[in-house]
RNA sequence: GGUUCCGUAGCUCAGCUGGAUAGAGCAACGCCCUUCUAAGGCGUGGGUCAAGCGUUCGAAUCGCUUCGGAAUCACCA
């Protein structure tokens, strides 16, 4: 039983002898004492007053006194404000809860055993047409940390990506890479595959547009209005014919085609593996589009048959979704063809094929909220017993100061680059900082690594995952105040100093004795380390990563604080001198799991 | 137009299962390195929590309305 179970139970025995009344738990309201009050738990009183028939604070007195006569091993002071009854906890009672914390290498985190519900998390998704941009960087950081999230609330977890590898997009790249590209290859120009082909996807939009505004002055000059010449134009653009008739080929499995598109891909796959790996995400399973866009048809003619759909005169099939408050939606193309929403399909039964699937959690973007919505229902329908408890794990748009990243105008920030600007950042501040002195030029370049990324991971997590966010490419991302590189820092200065009491021979006790006196800090680091487990509880029930890192941030700031105000390594007291290195020792733990569920390195020196 | 999400300090964001005087960081100004790492600490200034109404002992938090912004409503993925 922790503190505020056994103060709950108190309280409701006080309650029950002073006014004869069994109230049930939800109404004991416990909360942290706010700072500027003396106490670690407040009790709210004022739903006891029509009990007590008394005034709020005599109540609170009241109360407060019987706990402290009755419990005092619990409550060993008290005070009561208004309606609000602050009691401070006993010293003995906050060095057994960190013993708790000490014993528990792992605390705040549930493993799954073989009985742990399956949950599968699809993240990243990219298409094969360009590089990862920063849009992608919040997608893959989420996904992760939500993935390690969902694994300490001890879920089976299966991380998978579903990589969009056909379409026109894709022929688009192939056939500028075929009209313009010289046969340039990753080796011979020296970029990453997915840079490569990116820039033949660029190199294609321009042609067709120089394409498209020739057409159109012609076809205006012959008397088509501006609109019309521009629908035409686009229609007869052969460039953009060329790219439709790579795309038949591709899906008629036309040799040479299929030959090409497999050899950009895999230039491609190459180089998103080099990003995925400087990010730290990975993968358990990826699914290929190319394998799995014909599979929803079937499942898609089953609820045909079954009368979930019905057919229009085109031959295209639709689901009728006005039961739901919301349109019809199509299935099927009159050609037979499959859109969207049926790969989504045919990709929910291979991965039903493959994993026994409890829960699934999509990683995608606000913008496809109806999509989703109608999915869960889609696939509830057709009897997938996790379709209707699907999460659409909802992330905002990042946007630059001047609104969305748009790739036309040049405002799209590049995940590579963006990684490789704050490595060198990182590694710049660190030497004027002189904090490089004496270290080896791979053990520099590994905490820049380190301290650049974590600053960047930090920023885009802290981020409530729902709203939009801003990013600003002009104002480089911080490593001072409220960022990454503050928790790492103070990290690294906690296992300084445990480095140094090594050291001096000092060790730490697998149980710290009780019977200290302990400050008002000591005691509230205590019960802020205690509340990672209630922060990895929440992060995981609100699919929400940002909790944990906020928490993160509270944590290490307070530690800083404590820092300051106390002397470890010179402290006289011995006993309090163990104590106050095993508290450090027990926030460096914390810190290194809460960062590495958000898949954040902390250094051990910086 | 329908649906959904958002609006908190000059800027970036916390807080939102209703609780005390709404918090951080950045930016500005001042102080602290003979003290365990100054990527740090301390202090000062900065707010009609978009607006209004309602629910109640109590509302940034819940409900309704209005205003402002975003997304979506495709035989694109």
């Amino acid at each position: 039983m922790n503190i505020e179970q056994r103060l709950t139970a108190t309280v409701i025995a006080a309650l029950n002898t002073l006014y004869g009344q069994e109230v049930p738990e939800k109404m004991v309201q416990l909360q942290k004492t706010k700072k500027e009050f003396e106490g670690h738990l407040t009790l709210v009183v004022f739903p006891f007053l029509k009990m007590s028939k008394k005034g709020p604070e005599q109540t609170a007195q009241e109360i407060g006194e019987y706990l402290k006569q009755q419990a005092p091993e619990l409550v060993s002071a008290y005070n009561a404000v208004k309606g609000f009854l602050n009691l401070t906890i006993s010293s003995d009672c906050w060095i057994e809860l960190l013993n708790s914390i000490h014993a528990d290498a792992e605390y705040g985190i549930t493993k799954a055993d073989e009985n742990s519900p399956l949950v599968m998390i699809e993240y990243s998704s990219p298409n094969t047409n360009k590089p990862l941009h920063l849009g992608h960087v919040r997608n893959n950081l989420l996904g992760w940390a939500l993935a390690n999230v969902m694994a300490a609330n001890g879920n089976k977890v299966v991380k998978t990506n579903i990589v969009n590898d056909r379409g026109i997009h894709i022929c688009k790249s192939m056939l500028a890479w075929l009209k313009y590209g010289n046969g340039e290859t990753p080796e011979s120009s020296g970029k990453k595959g997915d840079h490569l082909i990116g820039d033949y996807y660029v190199a294609f939009d321009k042609h067709y547009k120089a394409e498209v505004k020739e057409l159109m002055a012609q076809y205006q000059a012959e008397g088509l209005n501006e609109e019309e010449a521009k629908a035409k134009a686009e229609a007869n653009s052969p460039l953009m014919l060329e790219a439709r008739e790579m795309l038949r080929k591709w899906e008629a499995n036309d040799p040479e085609v299929r030959a090409l598109w497999e050899k950009m891909n895999n230039w491609v796959y190459a180089g998103f593996d080099e990003t995925y790996q400087m990010m730290g995400v990975g993968f358990d399973k990826i699914y290929y589009e190319s394998q799995t866009y014909l599979e929803g048809k079937e499942k898609v003619m089953e609820g045909l048959e079954k009368g979930f759909f019905f057919r229009k005169e085109d031959n295209s099939v639709w689901a009728d979704l006005t039961a739901e408050g919301l349109d019809h939606k199509l299935l099927l193309r009159g050609d037979g063809t499959s859109v969207y929403m049926t790969q989504d399909i045919g990709t929910a039964k291979l991965r039903f094929q493959d994993f026994p699937i409890d829960k699934m959690i999509y990683v995608v973007g606000n913008e496809q909220n109806y999509h989703f919505q109608v999915l869960s229902i889609l696939l509830d329908k057709l009897g997938f017993e996790w379709g209707k408890g699907l999460v659409h794990f909802s992330y905002g748009m990042v946007e630059l100061p001047e609104g969305k990243m748009k790739s036309r105008e040049g405002t799209v920030v590049d995940a590579d680059d963006l990684m490789a600007a704050m490595i060198e950042t990182a590694k710049e501040t660190s030497a004027e900082l002189g904090k490089l002195d004496g270290l080896t030029q791979e053990e520099a370049d590994n905490i820049a690594r380190i301290v650049g990324l974590g600053a960047l991971k930090y920023f885009i997590l802290k981020v409530d995952a729902r709203k939009n966010m801003t990013f600003n490419p002009k104002e480089s991302i911080d490593f001072n105040g409220n960022t990454g590189p503050f928790i790492q820092y103070t990290y690294a200065r906690i296992c300084s100093v445990l480095r140094k009491a090594a050291e001096q021979g000092i060790e730490i006790p697998a149980v710290i004795p009780t019977g200290l006196e302990l400050s008002a800090k000591e005691e509230g680091l205590i019960q802020m380390l205690a509340d990672f487990k209630n922060t990895v509880k929440q992060a995981g029930t609100d699919y929400n990563p940002s909790v944990i890192a906020n928490y993160a941030y509270d944590l290490v700031k307070e530690y800083n604080q404590f820092y300051h105000d106390f002397s470890i390594l010179r402290e006289e007291n011995e006993a309090i001198k163990v104590f106050r290195l095993a508290l450090s020792a027990n926030v460096a733990k914390i810190v290194k799991l809460a960062m590495g569920l958000l898949g954040i390195e902390v250094p051990e020196r910086m």
